[in-house]
DNA sequence: ATAATTGGATAGTAGAACTATCGAGTGATA
DNA sequence: TATCACTCGATAGTTCTACTATCCAATTAT
């Protein structure tokens, strides 16, 4: 398949794919002449997986690098390939040092982590943006506490239990298993965000006994 | 307060706060004169949602602004004022007319939104939402069907049943409540998102057995 | 022989969210 | 009263991100 083809079937434009190699986010195709290059279903499946992650799941394409690199470099093995992808996926956020609130809203992410039984690295930058929340929320006026937060996160076990690690091939090969971790991971919870917020519309609908039309417009 | 502590107080340079105020973000202070004017605890609150929802909901200014104008406009009634900060909230997306994947989940998310019951605007932008995580997994060679999404919406009812809705004053003054509305849509929203992700990584690597520790770094 | 396509390089664009500067008008201070 | 910091309002500039566009020499197809 030659680059035509390939923005063809994906529906990518060419100097968008061109983008793509540029970056090193889709591998180079098989070089058979100075002025050709031949791709595979391997580059329309990976070119399908960032449009993916960037469309649905609006990821920066340094993220998307780097949770390809992981997937691409073979040395590194199962576990720490799933914990890049993992980090890749999250917004990095810079606490401000010695900040009170910080420090709280840290330590109430540790202790409950510690308190679930959770195995989640130490340096994580996950509990940070989980503290980000808990400060937010208490700048505007809604505390949170453990208790408040302690069902959303058994909720979320839940889901990722029953729904996202069970369709993960652990015992399969490497590259098909973090893919689809990564997918699992944006897509499915995107789709819950968005089933998340249809139910919010629906219950406050319910609740004001209204019907459910906005007179303005509906896009944003 | 002059804007000089305005900035003090909410973190948020001068500039800035100019920009929102531009923007429409931020109401216009009391005007004392010509090159003077007043700002109160109501700027400042208003401030701490803009940063809210930008920094850790990442939503644009422009959706900012308009569930911000729905918030502030006194004419539409409560119930449209929270459809239109609902609708705000989504992230809009043009299916492709013509497409029989997207008709296909289109179908799919109609369908299950009519069989659990819910309230959701005909034309809610939501629904177009979810039929791209659909198709998106398709594509990817994970079809979903109703049965795989139906135990995420139940777990996004039972969530917003018990925390959200439970938080909104839905008998008080309008403004709070839209904003309660929003804030919980928003920084809950994110919050269970962060838990998903720390359950992931932690229900991996008790999977895998391994200590949960990337080699690389641990930044985006 | 000629037209089309490709790879590689370089430069340009659009949108978003700020950030900087300027000029004239206050208000507080010396 | 003079001066100086602060403010408003307007306009212009910056940075970052994700593309697009153009060009050229080298093929390859017709």
């Amino acid at each position: 398949m030659r680059i035509s083809q390939l923005s063809a079937e994906s529906g990518v434009p060419i100097p968008t794919i061109k983008y793509y190699l540029r970056e090193g986010l889709l591998p180079q195709g098989d070089q058979t002449s100075a002025t050709r290059a031949e791709y595979g279903q391997e580059h329309l499946r990976r070119l399908r997986l960032i449009r993916a992650l960037l469309e649905v799941g609006r990821l920066p394409v340094a993220a998307i690098r780097k949770v390809i690199a992981a997937v691409d470099d073979e040395r590194i093995d199962f576990h720490d390939m799933l914990g890049t992808a993992h980090y890749a996926l999250s917004t990095p956020v810079e606490p401000p040092p010695e900040d009170e609130d910080w420090r709280e809203a840290r330590e109430l992410v540790d202790r409950m982590i510690a308190g679930l039984g959770w195995s989640v690295h130490p340096l994580a930058p996950t509990r940070d943006e989980l503290a980000q929340s808990v400060v937010t929320l208490k700048r505007l006026g809604m505390p949170t506490s453990q208790e408040d937060l302690l069902p959303y996160a058994s909720a979320a076990l839940d889901l990722v239990r029953d729904l996202d690690i069970t369709k993960i091939p652990f015992d399969g090969p490497r590259d098909v298993a973090v893919e689809t971790l990564v997918i699992c991971e944006v897509l499915y919870g995107k789709a819950f965000d968005v089933l998340r917020r249809l139910a919010q519309e629906s219950e406050s609908t319910r609740i004001l006994g209204a019907r459910p039309c906005p007179s303005g417009d509906t896009t944003r």
